[in-house]
RNA sequence: GGCCCCGUCGUCUAGCGGUCUAGGACACCGGCCUUUCACGCCGGCAACACGGGUUCGAGUCCCGUCGGGGUCACCA
């Protein structure tokens, strides 16, 4: 049974390198029809687990990986919390002992450090002295009567070689001789990490250990470890980190500003920032960036478009293959093709799978999809009125690809509460409508066009200012361009017919009449009338 | 510094000795379409880190150099 596990610890936000470690594990064992678990590093930190814990299982079921086994659902090795299996690491350790395959040991960490400096001062590998190793009870006595405190230590091999048979990276080999002996146990009595990560992995029957490549120097100490207990050994497959966009450094959420001198990862920052503000989102660049998970969710992206991107961070199935649906992916996934190199986290390329993913989804599941967007600005009530469904589909319709993100839908909420007062593009409103001399009467006549116009929609609209055009004798460019900044007050937006069909023929007549207002008598501006030169300019 | 890992376009990658004058995707740059924007379509730019071997033949195998990274805690 292949038996596979993430195990986050519990931080408060989901790292995007660490959804690829934990997609790749849980595709291994979807693919094999084995379980995927997770387990809850808490040995360290234990203040706050739960409130630590929850955006990151969040995260997980947003993304749709989820669980068979761990925190919230149980299962037959529970508990799933390493700071509930102490007793486990603590029996462990012990024997651990009795086998001989550590000691208890007596050194201050003052003088362990005096024999680390001295071994660098001479140039030679510090290897402890185990000078303060008690190998008797009476030895214990002793050293305890004296004051001191006893950690547990491994007793490493000081000779011969490890070969590992990593899945992703081959054959792998290791001096023993290299490795220290590394504490298992702290003096007051709780286990560390990599002791309590091989008990419990071999407690949860894991069979594949799927992790980050920065684990691959530690797995020698958990090799002997899971030896020393007489467990079998996993198999293990290092997986490359995620680096940095364009660097090979490892990408930690700690370098925003670094990050953000990148042109494609500010460009994606930046418009995730912009639906926050829409949103009255209070964002703090701790937990709402490119690099956390939740960032993509608060922002509209699609766990589909998110998965399938992250897939293909390390992994191909071959030259061309780039979509893959949920099942794709399990049937297609296998850890001999994961790369050995590590990939920089490009989020442009995210937004294009995105995007793509978008386009596919059925306009009313896009409808859906959005929705909530709207409601969370409060633009559309909750429950929304009952007949915004034919209304979001026209705007969802004519909007086409524009919306890329289900909060790109928030720049358009003028088309579902049009507001009183437009806020015009200066300079279009300029090129289009008061310089041009002939705009002005156009628009006023092809308003009476508009007002008789039957029935208000986009083909009939149509045909309405193309039978306009031909009787005025003028070129199409010369009124439609107008047209869009007298309704919209801006030069770009969907197709003209469109726009006119959702505003509707009374806000279209209102507003031609608005801007048509507002140039003839402009109104009292704070602006001043003209551009300032600086002197040297002035012509 | 020791040990370990890695090295194909800016980025993600294909390539498992000849079919590679190195293929695809994103980004970028042109053009087309078009009432704007977006989409779409067409085209372009652009890489085997370097040096030695092995071989009839090397991006592909071996060695070295260089470069990058990871790891060396009573953190996980």
């Amino acid at each position: 049974m292949i038996r596979t596990r993430f195990a986050p610890s519990p931080t408060g936000y989901l790292h995007i390198g660490g959804v690829r470690t934990a997609l790749f594990n849980w595709l291994f064992a979807r693919k094999h029809g084995g379980q995927f678990l997770l387990r809850i590093d808490d040995t360290d930190a234990q203040r706050n687990v739960e409130e630590a814990l929850a955006p990151i299982l969040h995260g997980f079921r947003w993304l749709g990986i989820d669980w068979d086994e761990g925190p919230e659902v149980g299962g037959p090795y529970a508990p799933y919390y390493q700071s509930q299996r102490m007793d486990n690491y603590r029996a462990a350790a012990a024997k651990l002992v009795a086998a001989g395959f550590a000691y208890y040991d007596y050194a201050t960490t003052e003088e362990i450090q005096a024999e680390r400096e001295a071994a660098e001062r001479e140039k030679r590998q510090f290897t402890y002295s185990r000078r303060w190793m008690a190998e008797t009870d009476a030895d214990r006595q002793r050293f305890e009567r004296e004051g001191r405190a006893a950690v547990v230590r491994l007793k490493m091999p000081r000779e011969g070689t490890l070969v590992l048979d990593d899945l992703v990276r081959g054959r792998v080999e290791f001096d023993w001789a290299r490795e220290q002996d590394h504490v298992v146990q702290r003096a007051d009595g709780t286990c560390l990490y990599h002791l309590a990560s091989v008990v419990d992995d071999f407690d949860f029957q894991i069979s594949h250990v799927i992790r980050a490549e920065e684990h691959l120097s530690n797995t020698p100490r958990q090799v002997f470890i899971a030896q020393g207990l007489g467990y079998p050994r996993p198999q293990y497959a290092h997986l490359p980190y995620v680096a940095e966009p364009g660097s090979r450094n490892k990408l930690s959420k700690r370098k925003l500003d670094k990050y953000l001198k990148n042109a494609d990862f500010a460009k994606v920052n930046e418009h995730g920032q912009r639906i926050a503000a829409a949103l009255g989102l209070a964002t703090s660049a701790e937990t709402f960036n490119p690099v956390i998970v939740d960032f993509y969710e608060q922002v509209g992206y699609l766990p589909d478009a998110i998965v399938n991107y992250l897939l293909l961070l390390g992994w191909s199935l071959d030259d061309k293959t780039e979509d893959f649906s949920r099942s794709e992916m399990i049937a297609a996934f296998s850890l001999d093709r994961v790369n050995k190199a590590p990939a920089s986290f490009d989020p442009a390329k995210l937004a294009a799978f995105q995007e793509r993913h978008m386009q596919r989804l059925p306009a009313k599941q896009k409808v859906a999809f959005v929705l909530p967007f709207l409601q969370r600005a409060g633009i559309v009530s909750s429950p929304p009125p009952c007949d915004i469904g034919p209304k979001l589909l026209a705007l969802v319709d004519a909007a086409g690809d524009r919306i890329k993100v289900a909060g790109d839908i928030l720049e358009y909420a003028d088309f579902l509460a049009p507001a009183d007062k437009l806020e015009y593009d200066e300079k279009a409103l300029e090129k289009r409508i008061a310089k041009p001399p002939e705009a002005m009467p156009l628009l006023k006549k092809f308003r009476e066009v508009l007002a008789a116009t039957e029935p208000f929609d986009a083909p009939t609209l149509d045909r309405a200012l193309h039978q306009f055009v031909e009787r005025e004798q003028i070129q199409i460019g010369q009124i439609i361009h107008a047209i869009r900044v007298a309704v919209t007050g801006k030069a770009v937006g969907f197709g003209l017919f469109e726009t006119l069909a959702l505003l509707g023929r009374e806000c279209s007549l209102n507003r031609i009449e608005q801007t048509l207002d507002r140039i003839e008598s402009p109104a009292p501006s704070p602006q001043p009338p003209a551009a300032i030169l600086p002197p040297s300019a002035a012509p």
